[in-house]
DNA sequence: TCTGGGGTCCTAGGACCC
DNA sequence: TCTGGGGTCCTAGGACCC
């Protein structure tokens, strides 16, 4: 039996958690830059904001509300979701953290529901954090149990028979099911294929004609037959980071220092994985002007050895965004990817010659940023500073943001 | 004025080889 | 230079997830 775990409305009750006035009032939780909405409690969602709303478009509506509004604090959130996994290990086996806030494991109980409840009401009280829980004889069909006990306020729903499965199907739309897109969902819905449930009655032939292996393979998952199973913990296949700017850029030196910066990010967190890079990728976009549509730049190099050292990143991606030219649009966001590892311990030999050594310096520089929080020491000569104007404060990961008890 | 960020997997097409 | 088939590798782009 496949279960998700999966924490309700999860950066909402994380800020949630050290504001009990909260409670009741509607919370709604912004994206870098306070661009637009990434979270939200029910209370948000019954006045109709939709996931991805751009802040400017409901904050008079939010305002009216009463809302309490926060800029992300992903420090926050990832201690909270360490805290809830490690929750979940104490009382299940086979833990499979799929995001920051949704966990599949395994069970196999006489008694689940009664069971799979009582795990629910403890990481409750343990953590502060409500949760649901769906299990089914797949990871797809544990979705459709979790998306259930969403919705019906269950808060556990446990699908094996097969009238069960196929009256949560019929409930759900099939853009809700998980494998299926924006997309994908828009052509069958042209063909008049709405529900999961006429979906799941298509013939195997024309899912893998019309939507290749992947949709076969959710096909046969909604029809039980398990295609996904629980994966091991994996080293990244790629590391980025990449910021939307609060402003437009079109200096090409402030350009260049939130490359470098990115780029430092980058390393910093190759390192955390024991990782080298053998290729450097930078990304420009180029804002919209009238009728000129936003567009990409890219442009990829190697490294002459494999690296975690962050000057070289840095230099590469500065060689890069150099090479890619002035376009003649201000940039509206830029990113720096990582890509071809090899583990640390498969390190290419470098002349000594050749190599400057400053992996003493850089642990230092990791040391301290684990310790007094990301961003303390900082590589390059950088200016980019992402607008968040209603931060709540890192109550748990660091020392001078924890919460006075009078 | 203001529309996120970080990933994975699959597929098609081109280059190249024998 | 052209002819053919079979194979691999690489890259870009699309689609999906949270």
């Amino acid at each position: 039996m496949y279960c998700l775990m999966d924490c309700n409305n999860f950066y909402a009750n994380c800020e949630r958690l050290f504001r009990p006035d909260l409670r009741r009032r509607p919370v709604a939780v912004l994206s870098n830059n306070d661009g637009c909405v990434i979270a939200m409690s029910n209370e948000v969602k019954k006045l109709g904001v939709r996931l991805g709303t751009p802040h400017f478009q409901c904050r008079k509506m939010l305002q009216n509300a009463g809302a309490a509004i926060f800029s992300a604090n992903f420090p926050l959130y990832g201690d909270i979701s360490a805290r809830v996994m490690d929750c979940l290990r104490r009382q299940v086996m086979q833990v499979e953290v799929y995001s920051i806030d949704e966990a599949f494991f395994a069970v196999d109980q006489k008694d689940l529901d009664h069971s799979l409840r009582e795990l629910s009401k403890l990481i409750s009280r343990w953590t502060g954090i409500p949760v649901s829980i769906g299990a089914a004889p797949t990871k797809t069909l544990a979705k459709l149990a979790n998306r259930t006990a969403k919705h019906t306020g269950q808060g556990t729903v446990v699908l094996t028979d097969v009238a069960a499965i196929r009256k949560a199907l019929a409930n759900c739309e099939i853009d809700d099911i998980w494998g299926i897109g924006y997309k994908i969902a828009k052509r069958l819905r042209n063909r008049r294929i709405d529900t999961a449930l006429d979906f799941y009655r298509l013939d195997p032939d024309w899912v893998k004609r019309h939507m290749g292996v992947a949709g076969l393979r959710t096909w046969q998952e909604l029809k039980g037959k398990p295609c996904l199973v629980f994966q091991k913990r994996q080293a990244p296949g790629s590391i980025c980071h990449s910021r939307t700017f609060a402003r437009r850029i079109t200096d090409q030196v402030q350009l260049l220092n939130a490359i470098r910066m990115f780029a430092a990010c980058t390393a910093e967190r190759l390192r955390q994985e024991r990782l080298l890079a053998r290729r450097v990728r930078v990304t420009l976009g180029l804002a919209r002007r009238g009728s000129v549509k936003y567009r990409n730049l890219s442009a990829w190099g190697k490294l002459a050895t494999v690296t975690c050292d962050s000057w070289k990143i840095m230099d590469l991606a500065e060689k890069l965004v150099r090479e890619l030219g002035r376009p003649d649009r201000p940039y509206a966001r830029a990113g720096v990817t990582l890509l071809d590892f090899t583990d640390v311990n498969q390190q290419e030999l470098e002349l000594p010659e050749l190599r400057a050594d400053r992996s003493a310096l850089l642990e230092q520089i990791d040391r301290l940023n684990r310790r007094y929080g990301k961003n303390t020491v900082l590589l390059g000569n950088h200016d980019y500073r992402p607008k968040q104007d209603h931060l709540s404060p890192r109550y748990t990961t660091c020392q001078d943001d924890i919460c006075p008890v009078n």
